[in-house]
DNA sequence: CGAAATATTGACTGTTTGATAAAACTCTAG
DNA sequence: CTAGAGTTTTATCAAACAGTCAATATTTCG
């Protein structure tokens, strides 16, 4: 291989073809097994290609998982960063909630990768988080706080109403299972989100509490 | 060993010590590496002991998670079995969010434990799960759906309203390395969830919409 | 074409892992 | 004290595992 002026962009057909191949099958076997439960030998098979073939595209296991990780960060926090400081808070959070949902409903794996690593400590990507996460959460933190202070939403820790959001909408993808359980096959898929979204907007922006409601005393302001 | 007529507790002392020291080591490793994830040998490292002395209390490495599983389920359903359908709805909602969140701060690897084993698509609690957690959500649900009738609740799917209990509370659990790194280390683990204990207690019973806001209209009654 | 670059394979290595067998040791009830 | 139940250790095994290597096959491109 001669060396060319632009490092990227000097792989092969094969070279991408494969590469995409491969990091799909190890999607589908870290998301499922972390990533010590997952093997190079499964990733391989599902991989349609024999191990040492895997290993010559990526020399070791961690290599995969890391790939996998940085390319699918961005992706990840994508919906956050488009959270909009000039729009209306209660439709940008809609919005927002709205995308991370439809995120859980087409990339699960993703969803369960990420959920994986972070359940077992995150020994691989903390410092991503530090360097990536943080400052973007601390950034729309101060926008959601702007936001409160102008009365337009209830005061609250903003990092901890983020947390609710992930928390609730990445739940349909992580705890699949469990929900499908609960919720029995009535539903598809589909039919499952579509439920989500509607109690999730009530949630979060409507109230559980009904309208009218004086049940509790000091919580609702005096007619 | 002489066979009894009372088949349980006839375990010796040691017997008793050494399982509770196994399985105690055996949550520890099993909570942060998942099945497949989590080996004999650091089990038996972490229990102080043998391989071979630990198999010969657990023959395999499938019996120590099993037990661990059926000890575990009915603390961790024990908040949502105390729901009780004669209390008032947003005072037992209250009290059932306080302590889901005290189990994530007090039995965090517990937590981790049933989020590893959904997040692989609980291939060895499934059953478990359709015999024990959906008939009680079912129960529950059927409750909730109650309080909504009587008008005392805005009326939403009950299953998603408890799904979102559940993932807003074990969150601060399951996701904790990612809740410090965001947070920082400015309060302690305390402080951490008395936050989310007030957030949350605003997210579901009072609602994120300033009460006054008209901001959206059709939502909040005319004056 | 034909040579260099790239891709694939089979055979292999050292290590880790779950599990077993049997011998040696320790505790406890009578 | 002692016999037998209960416990622990040493030695060992086969399978699974991550990763290597040299030989072979295929593609690319002048």
């Amino acid at each position: 291989m001669k060396a060319r002026a632009t490092e990227t962009q000097r792989k092969t057909r094969i070279q991408m073809e494969n590469e995409e191949r491969i990091l799909d099958a190890a999607l589908e076997e870290f998301s499922a097994h972390g990533f010590r439960g997952a093997t190079i030998d499964r990733i391989a098979d599902h991989a349609g290609m024999s191990k040492p073939n895997l290993l010559y595209y990526f020399r070791r296991k961690q290599d995969m998982y890391e790939a996998l990780i940085s390319r699918l960060l961005d992706k990840w926090l994508e919906p956050l960063q488009e959270l909009d400081a000039v729009g209306d808070p209660l439709p940008e959070l809609q919005s927002y909630i709205r995308r991370k949902l439809e995120m859980a409903r087409d990339f699960p794996r993703e969803s369960r990768l990420f959920a994986n690593e972070i359940l077992q400590g995150a020994p691989r990507i903390k410092r991503l988080l530090e360097s990536e996460l943080k400052p973007l959460v601390d950034e729309k933190a101060e926008v959601l706080r702007a936001w409160m202070k102008a009365g337009k939403l209830n005061p609250v820790d903003p990092r901890h109403l983020i947390f609710s959001i992930w928390s609730t909408t990445q739940h349909y993808a992580d705890f699949d299972v469990q929900v499908q359980v609960i919720l029995g096959p009535d539903r598809g898929a589909s039919g499952r989100f579509e439920d989500a979204a509607r109690y999730l907007e009530v949630l979060f922006l409507d109230g559980l509490r009904p309208k009218g409601s004086a049940a509790d005393g000091p919580r609702v302001r005096a007619p």
